[in-house]
DNA sequence: GCAAGGTC
């Protein structure tokens, strides 16, 4: 009988996968890792006969890349040989029980039969996992499995018809790894050793300022936020209102210019609807209108709703899902589908959640006949399904945090299953003096979704009298008034999720955890938005305060450190807004200084990596190639920066000392 | 004392 060994990526996928080609597989544990398992049991593959099969996993990626010895040390090296020190992988020290319960499994079996996830990081994975079995067993023959999601079906499709490791992907990911290893740390010594001493430290030992091609565009983004703030000067606006009673209701129309920057513009239109006095109904419409119901749930969308409702940062919206998708509640909080396969039973899912005290009245609803197929979005990774509840628990035996994001997950997935909200809009025109004015009235009808979502909202307006088109009336009152531009706010964290997003910095599953590191780092602070009070502290490295009160008195004294103002956080909408610290801006600017059109802060740069890989996995070049090309266009950055390191150091120093006489 | 990407 042969023997097959298959590994997965993580263990929920070794469980089911193994469970779905058993129909229950013994689980024998391994020493020291108590979250895997070697599931044992016979199955009958195609190509290889009757087998005897053993299904494990690993956790991620195995290996790592490191520098050779003497490259670790800070001072064994200039931070520039790190372009071309020779580097090693590695297994990671936590990696290493892993690696050996491969091994050990290999050592018994003759094919080795891939399940990590399908997609570029998932080839590199299962690169390292062939690496370390065929160097126990160099006699393996090696194929990987091809799915993209856990339906039983699919599954033993998938077991039915192996296919072989895309290499190319596997090399677009292993250009990443050295690239990012590289200049990160060639970067990160630089700016370490060369402007540590700048900055007024609070410990024995100086931070680290350091340099990750994720963490600067990061970066990048809430300075040029900030700046736009600061450097924001308010144009003073005119418009004209209209206010007509009608049926004893006060109507008020507006203007369909809204507004014009030209007073003497305004003030000539404005006389001529005084002079035409009268205005003329040309249009009234009433239609059926729909608020849409959401899209199922993403974890971009997670994080940036969770940090902008539950009063939580995107990082701590991701520990908490984790720790549910960990014990089983809901489903692979990684994920960037936002479309249900058809298979998938979502009744029985809405059924668990009907014994809830709070949205289980709904769900019986939904049960009875209110349910809806979700809609799809545009959105598949062919790997995990939207994010959805799995089990039903009591909220009060999770911790707090727990409990918001799982009372999200399972309210956004039951207003996925139910109908779009109903109303009635009424639009009606008119032209008085030859321009037009609107009136606009919704009323709504059926919340439906609205229910069990409060996330959004909806509201009927106040109700709008009767009119008919052609009707003429002479309005109550017509007053031209002035405004002024306001500010942007500061960057807030689910905007600058959006960002990030858009422009390709970091993953679903990373994006938190960048944010998180830059405020580490004290380049950015993160408080409560819209609450002047609750501030910062603890931003050692800049003083106080970051730029945010530059002549505006804004600069507060400390009081906790960015963690708790996060927790203590905000009214209904407790999100909270980034402001640079003095680091954070003076390393933006000197970089943007030293003149670069590829300044490390612009996302640029990460984008032309992300294409390259592209490149690498569609064979219009190789690895080797990618790696080489922006070796060199980082070293000219390098160089250029070690050069005029002064205007690095100015910009520290103008920030810095500013600060402290301020 | 450096990165980003997986994952527990």
């Amino acid at each position: 009988m042969g023997r097959i060994l298959c590994v997965a990526e993580k263990p929920s996928i070794a469980k089911a996968v193994a469970n779905h080609l058993s129909g229950g597989a013994r689980a024998e544990d391994v020493r020291g890792l108590p979250w895997v398992k070697n599931y044992k049991f016979d199955y009958n593959f195609h190509r290889w006969g009757p087998s005897s099969v053993t299904f494990t996993c690993v956790a991620g990626h195995v290996k790592q890349l490191e520098f050779h010895e003497r490259y670790k040390k800070w001072m064994g090296c200039r931070p520039a040989d790190l372009f071309e020190a020779p580097v090693q992988t590695f297994i990671a020290d936590d990696k290493k029980i892993i690696a050996k319960n491969i091994e050990t499994q290999a050592r018994y079996a003759n094919v080795l039969f891939i399940w990590t996830d399908c997609d570029r990081e998932g080839e590199h994975i299962g690169a390292e996992i062939r690496e370390i079995a065929l160097k126990a067993n160099p006699n393996m023959q090696v194929c990987r499995a091809r799915f993209s999601n856990i339906e039983r079906a699919h599954i033993i499709n998938a077991a039915r018809n192996p296919v072989q490791l895309d290499e190319l992907q596997a090399n677009a990911v292993s250009a990443r790894i050295e690239l990012d290893l590289r200049l990160g740390a060639a970067f990160t010594r630089l700016q370490t050793l060369s402007l540590q001493s700048l900055i007024p430290q609070q410990g024995e030992q100086g931070k680290v300022i350091s340099y990750g091609s994720c963490q600067f565009p990061t970066l990048g983004f809430v300075v040029d936020r900030y700046l736009r703030v600061r450097n924001f000067v308010p144009e003073t606006f005119w418009y004209i209102k209209v206010l007509h009673e009608k049926e004893g209701i006060n109507v008020r129309f507006t203007w369909s210019r809204g507004h014009l920057f030209d007073r003497m513009a305004v003030t000539i239109i404005f006389e001529k609807c005084l002079i035409a006095k009268r205005a003329k109904v040309i249009k009234m419409q009433k239609k059926p209108t729909k608020k849409w119901k959401p899209l199922p749930l993403t974890t971009v969308e997670l994080q940036k709703l969770g940090s902008r409702f539950l009063r939580m940062s995107s990082q701590e919206v991701m520990t908490a899902a984790e720790a549910l998708y960990t014990k089983g509640f809901i489903s692979y909080p990684r994920t960037e589908t936002d479309q249900f396969d058809k298979g998938v039973d979502l009744k029985k899912i809405i059924e668990k959640q009907q014994q809830d005290g709070h949205w289980g009245a709904f769900a019986q609803g939904l049960m009875n006949g209110g349910f809806t197929q979700p809609r799809n979005g545009r959105n598949n990774d062919k790997a995990h399904p939207p994010i959805h509840p799995v089990n039903y628990v009591v909220s009060s035996t999770l911790a707090e945090k727990e409990q918001k994001v799982y009372e999200f997950v399972v309210r956004r997935f039951l207003a996925c299953c139910s109908e779009d909200a109903v109303g009635e809009s009424t639009d009606v025109e008119v032209d008085y003096g030859g321009e037009i004015f609107n009136a606009h009235g919704l009323i709504v009808l059926a919340r439906n979704y609205l229910d069990v979502y409060p996330y959004d909202r909806w509201e009927s307006s106040q109700n709008l009298p009767q009119y008919v088109v052609g009707e003429i009336f002479e309005p109550k009152e017509a007053t031209m008034h002035d405004g002024k531009t306001t500010a942007p706010g500061y960057l807030t964290e689910p905007e600058l999720i959006a960002l990030m997003d858009a422009n390709g910095i970091g993953t679903d599953a990373t994006m938190a955890e960048h944010i998180a590191k830059i405020k580490e780092r004290e380049y950015v602070i993160a408080r409560p938005k819209g609450r002047g009070a609750a501030i910062e502290g603890n931003n050692g490295a800049g003083g106080r305060g970051g730029r945010g009160g530059r002549g505006r008195g804004r600069a507060r004294g400390g009081r906790g450190g960015g963690a708790a103002a996060a927790q203590n956080g905000g009214g209904a909408g407790g999100v909270q807004e980034f402001i640079p610290t003095t680091l954070g801006v003076a390393l933006i600017e000197g970089y943007d200084k030293v003149g670069f059109e590829t300044s490390l802060s612009k996302p640029f740069l990460r984008k032309e990596m992300e294409v390259q890989m592209k490149a690498i996995c569609e064979g219009r070049s190789t690895r080797n190639d990618v790696v080489h090309q922006n070796l060199e266009q980082y070293r000219a950055v390098f160089n250029r920066t070690a050069q005029q390191i002064n205007v690095l150091k100015a910009a520290i120093r103008k920030y810095v000392v500013d600060a402290n006489h301020g």
